[in-house]
DNA sequence: ATGACATTCTACGAATGA
């Protein structure tokens, strides 16, 4: 089975390109993020018609993230991060599919920084450690996956000495990231690819993608009994070279099947 | 230090992103 991840960075303007990125790849669950769009604006009949099932929670013009199934049934779980009722941002959804609890994020980004979106971010950051440190507690498979808005390590910023005050790299950022991990969960790419650079995201600017000036912020984080079926994972590279793409490429695991 | 690019909207520039 594979599961992926996308931010897609505006699930209307951007619906070619996801349309045949699904077609192509054919993933069975796809956690979506920055879907820019209104709650009734989300692309339910295309993406029925590319044979998926969808769960999703929007807002106007930012944020917004989607669960997408092929051919299964999504039983939606939540559709905010809890801890705060006042953030009223779309950033966090979660369903049970298939036997796996699916928890699709949309971690702030958190500049300029340092300020309020800073501490913003790092508020999000311990509300997801919370509720993820309760989710490893049921000892159920779990797969946490989405846009972190985090380069966890230097391997994965194309050139650490400039974004060590980014919000997106700064060490009480990664702290808060590697404190997550450490609570028991596998980081998927990383355990498969230990030393390939292997970026999710290039900027629009400067012909990052063209020069790899690449980050690596998509991530899947595993509960221990998906790790253990976990067979592959890797990026889509390619779609992010496409006409109209995304400023993000698809992420990817490939997971077996449960032993009955 | 800035801006390069691209998205969205009771738009025509501003806010946001990473």
């Amino acid at each position: 089975m594979r599961i992926a991840t996308y931010n897609v960075n505006g699930v209307n303007g951007r619906l070619p390109v996801l349309l045949r990125w699904l077609e192509t790849t054919k993933p069975d669950v796809v956690c979506l993020q920055e879907l820019k769009a209104p709650q009734e604006k989300f692309p339910e009949k295309a993406i029925a018609d590319a044979g998926y099932n969808a769960i999703w929670h929007g807002q106007k013009s930012w944020n917004g993230v989607a669960i997408l199934a092929r051919g299964m049934e999504l039983k939606e779980v939540r559709r905010s991060l809890p801890g705060d009722d006042e953030d009223l941002h779309s950033r966090y959804i979660e369903a049970i599919i298939n036997g796996m609890l699916v928890g699709c994020l949309y971690l702030p980004n958190g500049n300029p920084a340092p300020g309020p979106k800073l501490e913003y971010k790092l508020r999000w950051f311990e509300r997801f450690a919370a509720h993820a440190a309760e989710l490893l507690a049921y000892d159920v498979p779990v797969i946490l996956a989405g846009d972190y808005n985090v380069m966890p390590t230097e391997l994965d910023v194309y050139k650490p000495e400039r974004w060590v005050d980014d919000a997106l790299f700064r060490p009480e950022v990664r702290a808060a990231f590697k404190n997550i991990v450490d609570q028991g969960w596998t980081d998927a790419i990383r355990k498969l690819h230990p030393d390939e650079t292997i970026y999710t995201f290039w900027d629009y600017f400067r012909n990052a993608y063209g020069r790899n000036a690449g980050l690596r912020i998509d991530h899947f984080l595993l509960s221990p009994h998906i790790d253990a079926r976990l067979l592959a994972a890797g990026v889509d590279k390619d779609v992010r070279g496409w006409e109209k793409s995304s400023d993000h490429a698809p992420t990817w695991i490939e997971i077996a099947d449960p032993e009955e």
